[in-house]
DNA sequence: TCTGGGGTCCTAGGACCC
DNA sequence: TCTGGGGTCCTAGGACCC
């Protein structure tokens, strides 16, 4: 059958957890991770115990990615527990893409763990799609060691749900003809986008499956559930037109957070984690070349409450303390003398900062810019421990919070292979 | 019993203007 | 004095993804 597109996606098996096994027998371990129960997973003691991936004889514990690990080890008290290197999850990531690159020019990022590659007008190259699947598939684990699961069909949701279906280092179709059979009689909560709050709400109404949505009057699913409804409707027909888009989505927002290790009752010391927070957003920000126009702090307090306050800056800006002055007086604004147990810091409608305009009215701004800029490279050179502001010296806080790994984390040798 | 971090998009209400 | 809509911007919160 002649399709006008073939597009494929590609998912990586428990990545995490493939991803730090095969780093550990390449680096002398020898029992393989993926062999016994076992979770990349948060430390309980500072409140970052949750399970983010767990191996196939794991999952046969019923464990569940998203629990707590005090959870899963009362299903398994042997489980194998690691802690989380997502420089190494980004590195592998890279070596797989590099692989990708060889049989597509169009490939999309859509996560760490999973790319959409285009395969339109590739038969030549590489034979029909199932063939070409195979080879990529084996291609990576043969070069890189862990395996993966390609779905093929003609857009980028069918081929996705396609990469759902039996794991791992599998390749399956879904093409438009066999939606009926492979994917109506599926549960309606795994269609992409029917997440936890949606499924009650259809099966409410009796709506089971996938299938069930599809046969459902649009008309009534619009009047529950708005516009998601109608996406989600289309989405159990097969429907959906986007490209696959190697340039990716521009950055929309760049944000930092910290569940805290311990419950945070005063202002003075949730001002110091905003601190932390504005030094990571404001560095991030000044690498992209972007200025933010808006800045949120979020909150959740021991309830597991969230709330958010948001503000309009009258002038678009990448700097740490005008970023941190504004958080603290949302912060102000919003802290209602509850005690919180996270914190976080985004900033968003981002802007080229080739337009730097303020320097003329605002003298002291182009101070802070300069300062802003040389701490950035002090820490680009020495890392983020090297120069840090008296407040946070001695506040046992690291002086640059968020997603960058540790210098501790980072001095290990580089994956040979991967790289 | 204990519950991460980084994102995107949508909705709804209020303010303000024409 | 009392009464419209429509449009845009801003803010708070929620739903979903990996």
């Amino acid at each position: 059958m002649a399709y006008d597109r073939i597009i494929f996606h590609i998912d990586v098996n428990s990545a995490y957890l493939a991803w730090e096994a095969v780093y550990r027998l390449q680096h002398g371990e020898t029992i393989d991770l993926r062999n016994v129960p076992s979770v990349v997973g948060g430390n309980p003691e500072t409140r970052h115990g949750i399970v983010l991936a767990k191996s196939i004889p794991a999952k046969k514990y019923k464990i569940l990615t998203g629990e707590t690990i005090i959870q899963a080890v009362m299903k398994c008290p042997d489980l194998v527990i690691v802690p989380p290197r997502y420089d190494r999850y980004i590195q592998a990531s890279a070596a797989m893409v590099k692989i990708l690159e060889q049989y597509s020019p169009k490939i999309q990022r859509y996560s760490i763990d999973e790319v959409f590659l285009d395969y339109t007008n590739m038969e030549c190259h590489f034979g029909d799609p199932v063939t070409a699947a195979h080879r990529i598939k084996d291609h990576i684990k043969d070069e890189l060691g862990f395996t993966v699961n390609i779905g093929i069909s003609t857009n980028k949701l069918l081929a996705k749900m396609a990469g759902d279906f039996e794991k791992p280092d599998k390749v399956h179709t879904l093409f438009p003809h066999e939606i009926k059979e492979k994917m109506w009689p599926l549960p309606v909560e795994e269609l992409f986008m029917c997440g936890s709050k949606t499924t009650p709400k259809l099966r409410k109404r009796g709506i089971y499956t996938i299938g069930d949505l599809a046969n459902t009057d649009v008309s009534l699913i619009r009047y529950w559930l708005k516009s998601h409804g109608v996406m989600l409707w289309n989405y159990a027909h097969g429907r959906e037109y986007s490209n696959v888009s190697s340039d990716g989505m521009p950055m929309k927002g760049i944000g930092n957070s910290c569940t805290t290790p311990t419950d945070l009752k005063d202002i003075e010391s949730m001002k110091l984690y905003i601190l932390s927070l504005s030094e990571m957003v404001a560095m991030r920000l000044r690498d992209a070349q972007k200025c933010a126009n808006v800045l949120c702090v979020s909150l959740r307090d021991t309830s597991f409450n969230n709330y958010s306050h948001q503000k309009k800056m009258e002038v678009a800006t990448d700097s740490t303390m005008v970023i941190y002055n504004t958080a603290c007086q949302l912060l102000e604004k919003m802290w209602k003398g509850e005690a919180i147990r996270h914190i976080g810091l985004r900033a968003s409608e981002l802007q080229s900062n080739n337009s730097y305009q303020t320097s003329i009215f605002y003298p002291k701004l182009e101070r802070e810019r300069t300062l802003d800029k040389a701490v950035d490279k002090i820490r680009e050179k020495y890392g983020s421990m090297a120069i840090m502001r008296t407040s946070i010296l001695g506040s046992g806080l690291p002086p640059v919070m968020g997603g960058v790994p540790s210098d501790e984390e980072n001095q290990f040798p580089m994956m040979s292979s991967i790289l």
